[in-house]
DNA sequence: GCAATTCCTGCAATCGTTTGCATTTTTATT
DNA sequence: AATAAAAATGCAAACGATTGCAGGAATTGC
């Protein structure tokens, strides 16, 4: 019943065939290649055979592996993440590379670097999807000879791409302007590009429409945080001007803020107005719908994989880009018209 | 500044150190160990070179390459995936193995099975995480010689681990019944094990307890489809005797039904009860929040690697083995008393 | 101090491919 | 039909590790 459990090797074929192995090789890929007729009956033959090459042997030799590396130190316990991480998946799979995640750092670091265990396994390009992006050892990485691509992060002379950020968080803030909203609040994530671009944009934003941003009004806290988002908004509208609308680092954190209010006896949209940021699924199927940026996953994905195999496979005329991909405002009843106050 | 950017190989160390190459793989992989202040100094010598053994070489001679292949052929969108496959990782990283994604099957199936796909690799385990349990391809893989363990899912004679559906699942009627409930309905997923499991809970359950299950209380859907289960809600609100409590087949479908119940002016608890499965952390913050059962994604993903590594290690004394891991039940607003009828 | 034993080490083959070079076969040219 | 050119093939050497085997050094026992 078992097809036979022993691995077809180049030389079984070769021996099938009556050639050697040199010449079903040549056969397989194609490249010089032999005699047309025999070629396809090579190729039949390595079929039925249920040939496959192995990729240790292969790698070795040419050092390609057909295997991107995936540079994600934290648990990935986040929506968007878990969406770029399929997207890049499902496009590295197309063009015929796998997937493999690039071993963290433990304590002892036996192992050395990222770069080393890169290396290690010939990896032919390193996807780095999220990191501490000042850490030697990532910066090692990006410096090192290994095609990489960085998700949300800027290194000079490296390929990146990001998410709009800026004009993300300006339709923001320009949504709440134009429902009359004069008090706009942003509690910010920890400090990264992410972050900058994001505040830059609220700032530049504020400033073209006219609208006073207290320094109160820009809190401190941090990504995925619901709890620390709840407190943040409990320090705003402890102020004596509160915000009537608060922009949170992220959908996630939102609901943190959504119920410190209802803690408080407050609701949103009636007593003060919400964005998040994202787009997760959940955000627009609860009720208040919430007001967000939708991050393009996919886009940022595809992306990536693009830049990244442009430099696998045109290492000579590859030059380093960095690109921006759009995001789009979703409406949503969190944020809603200013009431007069 | 550059630290060399040639790979240091064995022989490099061996000419640093005046011994041939084979002293200086015995002195690194320390098996029958050379003279022991020598082997101390070839050790030091390789850390000092910044040597790192080739994968790919390693893994053609000895056909081991410390890397197991996660079969997923989903996008994974869903937070119990993501959860699990985090854990996976970290429990495989910490014990020296890589992950490495399964290249899904294509159209053209040029590729070969996913047990070809895994061979030509030289995977030393698989861990089949979600897959269309009943093609040919995933059974063949399964069937073959390499170590697999499958989550959530039960082959003859395989490893397998699963999240302990029946009893969540009695937990939510038992729960349901002490809170006065005597109208429980369930919204079921596609057909699978979890399914059939959840089920047989159910119903054994309502059984024991002696409630009544009309035919049209058991409900077909599908899981993490919100409209779907917001379709099945409403069909079963239509009914001449509606449920007082309806299961749904997962939290985020649940949300789908809570906004059916919405849409036709219906709240929980206030006219309906509900209940989620899975335990995700938007469903615990929302309010009203979700009664659910949470499953212990790091327990099952501990066994699953436990059971992976026995079988690669040990392949002798290795048995297969049928694991259940434990849920809990989360108490939630969305299921509260049963209103006087 | 010599033989027997143990321990260390190096040689060389091997894993399954790819690929430069030399050789043979085929095809084209006159 | 003889020769030149082109095409197809095979040989053998890599790629970078591991490992059986055998020779040489060190240790032990008497």
């Amino acid at each position: 019943m078992e097809g036979g459990t022993d691995v077809v090797r180049l030389k079984d074929i070769a021996l099938a065939c009556g050639v050697s192995a040199s010449t079903v090789s040549r056969a397989l890929n194609g490249l010089t290649g032999p005699d047309k007729k025999n070629s396809a009956m090579i190729r039949q033959k390595a079929k039925e055979m249920g040939y496959f090459p192995n990729a240790a042997a292969r790698t070795l030799k040419t050092s390609r592996s057909h295997n991107i590396g995936i540079l994600y130190e934290d648990r990935m316990d986040h929506e968007y993440f878990s969406l770029l991480l399929n997207e890049l998946r499902f496009d590295a799979e197309d063009q015929g590379y796998d997937l493999t995640f690039i071993r963290r750092s433990t304590h002892t670091n036996e192992e050395g670097t990222y770069y080393d265990r890169a290396m290690r396994r010939s990896l032919d390009g390193v996807i780095v999807v999220q990191a501490d992006f000042n850490a030697a050892d990532v910066m090692r990485l990006v410096a090192g000879s290994i095609p990489t691509v960085v998700i949300d992060h800027a290194y000079e002379g490296c390929d990146c791409v990001m998410s709009d950020n800026r004009t993300g968080m300006e339709a923001l803030v320009r949504a709440a302007w134009n429902l009359g909203h004069r008090r706009i609040a942003y509690i910010r994530g920890e400090d990264s590009i992410v972050t900058r671009e994001r505040l830059a944009g609220f700032y530049k934003q504020c400033a073209e429409l006219g609208a006073r941003v207290p320094g109160e009004y820009v809190a401190e806290s941090h990504f995925h945080d619901p709890a620390a988002c709840g407190e943040a908004i409990n320090q705003l509208m402890d102020l004596a001007e509160p915000p009537t609308c608060v922009l949170c680092p992220d959908d996630f954190s939102c609901l943190g803020a959504l119920a410190a209010l209802e803690k408080r006896g407050l609701r949103a949209p009636r007593d003060v107005n919400l964005a998040g940021y994202d787009g997760i699924r959940m955000g627009q199927m609860m009720h208040p719908r919430l007001a967000t940026v939708r991050q393009d996953a996919a886009g940022v994905a595809q992306n990536a994989i693009e830049l990244l195999l442009d430099a696998i496979e045109n290492p000579e005329t590859h030059r380093p880009r960095q690109i921006t991909v759009q995001a789009a405002m979703l409406e949503g009843e969190t944020l809603g018209p200013a009431k007069q106050s």
